[in-house]
DNA sequence: ACCTGATACATAACATGCTTTTATAAGTGC
DNA sequence: GCACTTATAAAAGCATGTTATGTATCAGGT
């Protein structure tokens, strides 16, 4: 019998990552992008070149919302609108190398950041966050 | 082999908490309060009464920015601001009960949002996560 | 070819919350 | 009294979201 399976207690886990989105956003560079901003770039450097509603409904905002946002990210130079050949309507938006640059960036100060905070952690402890990591990218895809 | 130890990414640990969080935020009620807001609560209900200046440095806002969330928060009832009795500048900000209730809706909500996604992921995951729980509570206390 | 309705996006008007900046007032400690 | 600290206030501006409405394009039937 290996173990009485653990239940995970849901509030735990969200007071948890509560905690840590606090302490990780403190981490990030002064002038960061928005939630929503760096969600979508991201999810356009991953997925490449979307539509405009597409995005809306995937981030979870309106989608006059989502057409700021990309007239924002445009005018910063960290995405571009372009238009679909099939079908003049849609606004296909894209990240620039700009924007890549600026995600990596990011990327760089967290995992500093971050760092910073494991030095203070067990080795064990890492470990075992290292091991939970890719269920965690499962449970929020 | 145990397993050459997986080192843990940063990034992807953080681009990770912050899809989770992300997920978890758009499962709130409509009308939530803000990040801050609901930064600043949860460590009032944790740390105790703290001074503005304190809790601006904290959140990681400006001074000016932390008296104006704490008169929303007394307008909404959510906190209270008191005087402290050694030195007459200062002031106390307390979250009220009608506070620690509204934390608690919220965590009640985002708990079973969480749990209905914790329903499509596998038992291994849910373990894993389960085990790395603790590791995280310390990563970020 | 032409209307019709659906679709994709833009725009307008508004609300919040945060930032800077600047000024003011009040308390503390020497 | 003076310098410093703490907090308040008010103005101007930006970012981010909402709802409601407009506009352009497409697709299909006649």
């Amino acid at each position: 019998m290996p173990a009485a399976k653990t239940a995970l207690d849901p509030a735990r886990l969200t007071t948890a990552v509560e905690r840590l989105f606090s302490v990780l956003r403190h981490g990030n560079p002064p002038n960061d992008i928005s939630l929503t901003a760096a969600s979508t770039l991201r999810r356009l450097e991953r997925e490449g070149p979307r539509r405009l509603t597409d995005l809306a409904a995937a981030e979870g905002v309106t989608q006059p919302a989502m057409t700021q946002l990309a007239q924002r990210l445009e005018r910063d130079g960290l995405a571009e609108r372009t238009t679909d050949a099939t079908d003049g309507r849609v606004v296909l938006v894209r990240v620039t190398q700009a924007g890549r640059d600026l995600l990596a960036r990011r990327r760089t100060v967290r995992a500093e950041h971050l760092a910073a905070l494991l030095r203070d952690l067990s080795a064990e402890d890492e470990a075992l966050i290292a091991a939970a990591l890719p269920a965690l990218e499962r449970l929020a895809p």
